[in-house]
DNA sequence: ACCTGATCATCT
DNA sequence: AGATGATCAGGT
């Protein structure tokens, strides 16, 4: 999909175009941009993240940047199930298995695309039809300085695990918000991990994950404030 | 090859 | 209903 829209060129601009989304359908919203709804996400699982990039003119698709980059602020989609809680954990980027030495928190990956981000939350229980899913009020975040910290903890332990070559030994019950999981086309894909010692090894790509437990409390904060 | 956008499929 | 491992599509 290619982007349509001009790019917001304020923070606020960004808002109020992502407020025009609340309440509309995702057949509404398709009708707009004259795009076709899917006839399921089996095979289009990105669709309606990539969908909203369109409407509201997000710039760095398929680039390792935050999307509306001239404005620092990154894009995600919150599917919510019939309770109106995360249905899915939140993929926030990919692992960088090498080349980690003197890499801190404070200039990691993670830290940067979570620094700023628009939430649209979005109706996603199988029970409602694609074209009829609504999208909810978008909200703009920052983590507050106890879900940063919370958010450093696990960063660190998970990194320092990787440093040591442990990669083998994490799973996805580690970390109490942010987790790492496979992120790959398929189970054969390898790529490969660099040691402290500089040894190397293959293994499967992996993502940093935030558990809907976190997510769920923003939507919480949301409602509150 | 590896990033982006994520959800699917299965098990508990 | 939630969690986890596996997977799909498109861009650079």
């Amino acid at each position: 999909m290619r982007t349509l829209a001009s790019p917001p060129r304020t923070e606020q601009e960004l808002l109020h175009n992502a407020g025009q989304l609340t309440g509309k359908s995702l057949l509404q919203v398709a009708s707009e941009l004259g795009l076709q709804v899917p006839v399921d996400q089996k095979r289009a699982k990105g669709w309606v993240g990539e969908m909203i990039e369109v409407y509201l003119g997000a710039t760095a698709s398929s680039l390792p940047e935050p999307d509306f980059q001239n404005i620092g602020v990154e894009l995600k989609t919150l599917p919510l199930n019939h309770l109106g809680k995360p249905k899915e954990t939140t993929f926030v980027c990919t692992v960088s298995l090498n080349e980690n030495a003197g890499r801190t928190w404070e200039d990691s990956v993670v830290r940067h695309k979570l620094n700023r981000v628009l939430w649209v939350p979005v109706e996603a229980g199988v029970d409602i039809a694609l074209p009829h899913r609504r999208i909810g009020s978008p909200f703009i975040w920052s983590p507050d300085p106890d879900q940063e910290a919370a958010l450093r903890i696990d960063w660190q332990e998970l990194m320092d695990m990787i440093a040591m070559g442990e990669i083998e030994r994490i799973n996805s019950q580690q970390g109490r918000y942010l987790q790492i999981r496979p992120k790959a086309a398929n189970a054969s894909i390898l790529s490969q991990t660099t040691k402290e010692n500089g040894q190397h090894s293959m293994t499967l790509p992996r993502g940093f994950y935030l558990r809907t437990s976190f997510t769920e409390s923003l939507l919480l904060m949301q409602i509150e404030n």
